[in-house]
DNA sequence: CCAAAAGTGTTACCAATACACCCATGA
DNA sequence: TCATGGGTGTATTGGTAACACTTTTGG
């Protein structure tokens, strides 16, 4: 390898947000600086030399739109010589997920803007980011079959209803109520809360839940299977 | 992002290979350059400006090793600040599968050796490529589960007792024959050839079969469900 | 005819599915 | 007391898992 090798490489995140009125989220930012400025885009930037790229994609999630986040995945590397018009730019996606009532959005000193983006309304994107979080779903949609999801999504306290409708949307189908909860009750991962949901529109107040985060974690390694 | 970045990206390729005496092997090359000269590595290297990440991949891997490859799939990114003593140096590492017996291994401009080398057999690796092929480990016993895998690695035309066996060393543990023949008949992936093996060492000679590619891809696609 | 590996069918069990009625609350 | 959503149990079914004998060949 002779000739000088000219790549630069980013970290760009797809960090997905949940909440019962907007449904599933992506967070996005809009470019202040060319190329694609003023363009919607997914946070991230170039990686500095001396940082991991979990550490860059915090700080660029910090620094763009003020979100912190605690899980992060790597999803893939965009490498396409041309995706980029400033030369070769190598991406390292990573994808996430937090629970959006956590944060008030801030684009800070690198972004114009900042927002949640429901998934099926999707903006006309910079780069390549639009194949970046398709494929970040189908990711995200594989990887609920297999281990637990939720968490990092819903709320401290939640009924066992909200994380049915999580699934329904994820799943994009409905699912029946009493097999989910069979399903749910027979992994041993939720902790009744001695408290009901206040203030139902109608109806009878559902019992409240939190995640055992220990069995959460243990179910994150040893793996689920969910199918319904 | 003021500050030049200083980041170098190789590729880097786990490559699966199965003969049924040797069992599951790695392609691995021998450095004839520093850093980790004359340690054992994952064929790999610096990737061209103009270059996509796959291409490079088969480049080097017929450099160093003269083995050609049409399937490969991304695994991970590797970016720890400290794993190449030459500085912030990035590895995008990609695996496959292949049958050994189709090539004569030949190290060629950039390699000292080459090798296959059983997975339980790993001599001690440069860089952190030990770390990469249990990785790539992984992602192969989990990938058996819901893709089909074995055209890759078998001869043309096998008996239904070698692809067995192909599994139980995947798996790590021994599979009931009834249940495999039901399981892998009913995915109708196997074409009967007129011809059964010949020379079996003793006992009766087995049927042979060869995949129907067609359906093999179809497969790939839609997914399977194998747990045995 | 003996040894070795290939080929084949049935039963038991568990888990996923489908499905309907009662309960608690607010208005 | 009515409307709304929450909570619960059972019967059916389909697929996985366990299991043993017969067949074909070479020596």
């Amino acid at each position: 390898m002779l000739i000088a090798q000219h790549i630069r490489v980013t970290v760009d995140a797809v960090v997905f947000g949940y909440t019962p009125k907007q449904g599933m989220s992506v967070l996005l930012i809009k470019r202040k600086i060319p190329p694609h400025i003023f363009k919607w885009a997914l946070p991230g930037g170039f990686v500095h030399n001396d940082e991991s790229f979990e550490d860059g994609i915090k700080r660029e999630l910090q620094e763009e739109a003020g979100v912190s986040i605690n899980y992060l995945e790597q999803l893939y590397s965009f490498g396409d010589v041309q995706r980029d018009p400033r030369g070769r730019v190598v991406s390292i996606a990573y994808w996430g997920l937090v629970n959006p009532s956590n944060f008030k959005l801030a684009a800070n000193t690198d972004a114009e803007d900042a927002m949640w983006c429901r998934i099926d309304e999707l903006p006309f994107l910079a780069f390549d980011h639009d194949k970046i979080i398709q494929m970040a779903l189908v990711r995200l949609r594989n990887k609920i079959r297999y281990e637990p999801v939720g968490f990092e999504l819903l709320d401290k306290k939640f009924s066992i209803a909200e994380l049915e409708r999580l699934y329904e949307t994820l799943l994009g189908r409905p699912v029946d109520r009493r097999n989910f909860q069979k399903k749910i009750h027979s992994f041993n991962i939720l902790i009744p809360q001695n408290e009901k949901l206040k203030h139902p529109q109608q109806g009878r107040p559902a019992q409240l839940f939190s995640f055992d985060e220990k069995r959460y974690d243990e179910l994150k390694k040893e793996g689920i299977y969910f199918e319904l």
